[in-house]
Order: structure tokens, then C-alpha cells, then sequence
DNA sequence: CATGTTATTCAGTATTGACTGAACAATATG
DNA sequence: CATATTGTTCAGTCAATACTGAATAACATG
């Protein structure tokens, strides 16, 4: 196989440990599993193609876990699937847009809640005294909420090609 | 007690549960307990101070579930409490701004993550290949989304601002 | 085709967290 | 002070979910 493996200072070490750590705390967070966002937190300081094995090695935990949670997010467009000639392995790595995906999951919650506000609006009777007033702005908020985040996620694409071109 | 009753159509009735159960499993996505949203659902259908008993009673659950989560939601700066003269009862109603409160936590996230980046970025050496690339990368993500969100807050604000004036 | 290698699935276990209800604390009132 | 009322705390129960490890499936290669 064509992957460089890559050594570290005991410092660097302890570095990302620390920082592989923090983000399965913030996965938690987030409602992910911790393992999922330990993963995570490898591939941003491994960042290129690694298998399942190394990953299980290093994070010090079952294969069922690491193929479970690489689906999760694999789905949620955060890791990459790759493929090497000649190698039967499967290989990940970050993906381009990792952070997409998070916006993207943020901002449906963000828009069942609206449709949620819209059906009670549409559903309930208007002289309940209040009842509109507050369900509107409920509405507003996550009307608002949306549109920003939907912004969000335009500039941040714009930002990435940038640097694409930067890069290249 | 000087607080009113509504009484509803059974429409009414069904379709306020249909929204105070759609609260909480939108809360629970968020990693709140249900009973949390379902509280704050009750609260923008039925808006004005309410007693714990008559939550207790509508949403039938116990009256330790409701304090614990009474405190959260107070916590959270999405209920109030009210006392009213000559009653020893606690009440509650919404917030004015309710929906402030989750994008406070949801900004302070995104800030610990933009920390953790940050303090990768320091500890890290800059020579591991890609490393710093990557977590400048996350670095410039976290801060667009807390720079964003602050607007939004803001603006809501100025918004909510208007609407009072409209109100009186 | 047999063998070795790797990903997935799944039953079982452990852990976490929500919820209840009873005990307790605080407080007003007769 | 005794009683009644109400909010909080906490031990125990239950449900949900993460995780493991073994079994299975898929597949390339000799």
C-alpha cells in the first residue's frame, strides 16, 4: 500500500490525543456517538487515506465500531470513501466540505420546527388569546434562522473553491 | 388565583397536542429531555403564567419531572418564573425572547470547537503534512458559523425591539 | 476451489440518561 | 405550633443506545 505512515513527538502525541478527544466530547454534544467524533478528530490530524485497521488501532476500538460509525459519516458527508488500485481495503479520509453537512443538518431540524409552527398556525383557531402572536414568532425565528444558515453555507462553498484555486 | 382558563374545541384540543408532542421530539433532537419540549410546547399554545400543578395535570407527568425541567428551561432563558401576590405557587410563562437562549448555546458549541482547533493549531507542529492546512480549515468554519449567528441574534433583538413598540 | 483478508451485521452487554414517586425542606395560615 | 401546600432532591426503575466480539458475507488471489 501507498500510504505514508506518519511519526510523532511524545508532545505532538499527547497534542492530538487531546484534540481527538475533544472532538468526540463535541460529537456527544451534537447527539453523535463519541466514537464517531474521535474519528473525526483522527482524520483532521491524519487528514490522507487510512483503512480500517490503523484507525481501529489507534483509536483502540472494535472493527464493528469503526465500520458502524465510518457509514454515519460517510452519510453525513464528512468522511470520503476511497478505493486504491490493487488494495481490497476500504480507505477514508476527510472530505472536501466537512462542514457542510453540519449546517445541513442544523438547518432541517431548524425547518421542521418551522413547518411545525405553520401546521399549529394553520390548525389552530385565531381568538385564542395569544396563540398567533406566539406561534408567529416562532415562525420568524426559524424563518430567519434558515435563511442565514442557507447563506452560511453558500459563502462557505464560495470561500472553499477560493482556496481550491489557492491550492492548486 | 387570578389566572384564566381557556377552554378549547376538541379540534383545538388535538391539534395543541399534536404541537406540544412535535416540541418534543424536536427538543430531543437537540438533547434536550422531551418533557422539556413538551413544557415549552404547552407554554407557546397557552402563553400566561401557569402553576406547576396545572402542567403536571395537562401534560401528565410527575411533579418532580417538572421542576427538574422547569429549572432547565429557566436555565435556558426560555420560561420565566412569576410569582403572583398572595400565592405561594410558582408560575411560569415564556420568555420574551425564547428562541435567543438556543442560539446562546448553539454559538458557545461552536465557540469550544473553534477553541479546541485553535489550541490544536498551537500545540501541533507545523510540519506534520496538511495538519495545519486542515485545522485552519475548521478554524475559519467555527468562526463564520459564531461571527453568523451573533448577527442573527442581534437582529433578532432589533427585530423584537420593533414589535414591542407595535404591541403597545 | 480453497484460503486468507476485510467489511458488515447482529446478538448480547454495559452505560447513560429520563422519569417516577416518595421523602424532605420550606413556607404560609389557622 | 400544627397543618396544609408546594417545590426540590434523590434513590430506584426503565428504556434507549453505544459498543463489543463473534459470525457471516464478500471478494481477490494462489
Amino acid at each position: 500500500m501507498n500510504v505514508q505512515t506518519i511519526t510523532m513527538t511524545a508532545e505532538s502525541r499527547a497534542a492530538a490525543d487531546e484534540f481527538i478527544e475533544s472532538m468526540g466530547l463535541s460529537a456527544e454534544a451534537d447527539g453523535m456517538p463519541r466514537i464517531a467524533g474521535r474519528m473525526w478528530g483522527y482524520f483532521v490530524i491524519e487528514g490522507g487515506p487510512r483503512s480500517f485497521a490503523e484507525l481501529a488501532e489507534r483509536l483502540q476500538v472494535s472493527r464493528g465500531s469503526i465500520s458502524t460509525n465510518a457509514r454515519l459519516l460517510r452519510e453525513l458527508g464528512i468522511l470520503e470513501q476511497i478505493s486504491l488500485p490493487g488494495d481490497r481495503q476500504d480507505y477514508y479520509r476527510l472530505a472536501d466540505q466537512p462542514y457542510d453537512a453540519l449546517l445541513q443538518g442544523y438547518v432541517e431540524r431548524m425547518r421542521i420546527r418551522l413547518r411545525n409552527a405553520e401546521r399549529a398556525l394553520r390548525d389552530l383557531p385565531s381568538d385564542l388569546p395569544g396563540v398567533h402572536q406566539r406561534l408567529h414568532s416562532m415562525q420568524r425565528f426559524h424563518q430567519s434562522a434558515v435563511d442565514t444558515t442557507e447563506a452560511l453555507i453558500a459563502e462557505l462553498r464560495e470561500q472553499a473553491d477560493h482556496h481550491q484555486q489557492d491550492d492548486q
